[in-house]
DNA sequence: TATGAAATGAACGGATTGTCCATTTTATAA
DNA sequence: TTATAAAATGGACAATCCGTTCATTTCATA
């Protein structure tokens, strides 16, 4: 039959959607983006943006969870020996790709739940065997000790984020195992 | 001369729209609050609040600095080689002491300007010297490096504010000190 | 080409905003 | 205690944005 759901229409509408809340963003901050000048940037009547969304926190909320889903599908695609290597570049390909949004995502509304759920999956897969083998008790220290290594990935990738990636994603995955070589490190903190 | 500027109604006013905005923000995000409802909180008239503030987030942002004001000062007050003793405890009995508005700046709004301006310094502080006696040539290296630690810190001090304060001041600045040991972990950083 | 989903334009009542001003309250110096 | 000027109040104002509705038009697809 004809008219059928989900035509391309409604998905260039969100795309507009989603580029003109980015430009808005380069200049405004996300409390002062009205749906009203979002629309008119966009030339999308107001009454469609509703019929998408809530408001422009919304929007931008939506945007971060497909770039979650994105990271999501690498991460389920890939085996937990891979996740410092390839996963790891490849999550560095995708902020690569997606600049414009991680830097408000990651930087500028610090709204870092991304990719801290992101971190926490990965580093509770890689640092939990070695926790276990290692005969270590305190489990409140090993917790911090994770927040400790995710925060500091994070904070590494804000960096290299906000300085337009002075190094490539290859040398910057080198970086992050280097500063953070679990190993090493997780081990001088147990011997103590 | 009678009508002196800086009177205590300021600073009963201002007060009373702190303790209101932090009550406000309980239940609802920044994002969420007018400043009618704020004033009607507070009992304040909305012509005053305008009088001292330019909206909302005006009132937060200064709310911010006044905290970091005590901050530097700690800094200012005390010498390098106890930053990571007296200092650290210092500012952790401040969170604690503000626990409610440190949990929205460091926890919800993730603004982390903060105590990432405070970790900044007193990182620089205390890991330059380190770095300059290693003969290490890699600047950029090293200031991932400073970076990757003061993320970890914070992230550790945003678990620990978020529980409730498991662990008293000084076990978390011991735990704070072995996870992130400067010498050792930089020692190994810098092996590679 | 026919069809129905999606977008449009226009309107609405309601709420918040930012800025006035005349008036009242009150902290302070004398 | 009292006079004074700063600060707070209450009320009003136009302007903007909000969220929703509805008749109409556009357009992607079978």
């Amino acid at each position: 039959m004809a008219g059928v759901k989900g035509n391309r229409r409604i998905l260039y509408t969100k795309k507009v959607l989603k580029d003109s809340l980015l430009k808005l963003l380069e200049t405004k901050d996300i409390h002062q983006v009205t749906v009203t000048n979002l629309c008119k940037e966009a030339d999308v009547n107001r009454g469609t943006f509703y019929a998408h969304y809530k408001d422009a926190y919304d929007l931008l909320e939506s945007m971060e969870n497909e770039l979650f889903a994105q990271v999501v599908q690498y991460i389920e695609a890939t085996p937990v020996e891979q996740y410092f290597n390839s996963l790891l570049i490849n999550v560095l390909e995708l902020i690569k790709e997606n600049k414009d949004l991680c830097k408000i995502l990651l930087c500028r509304q610090r709204d870092n739940k991304l990719l801290e759920k992101l971190f926490f999956i990965a580093y509770k897969a890689g640092l939990e065997p070695i926790f276990k083998e290692s005969g270590e008790q305190n489990e409140a220290h090993f917790n911090y000790y994770i927040k400790y290594v995710v925060g500091g990935c994070i904070a590494i990738i804000q960096a290299w984020l906000q300085n337009n990636f002075p190094e490539s994603t290859e040398e910057l995955a080198k970086i992050i195992n280097s500063v953070s070589t679990m190993a090493s490190s997780y081990h001088a903190y147990v011997q103590k």
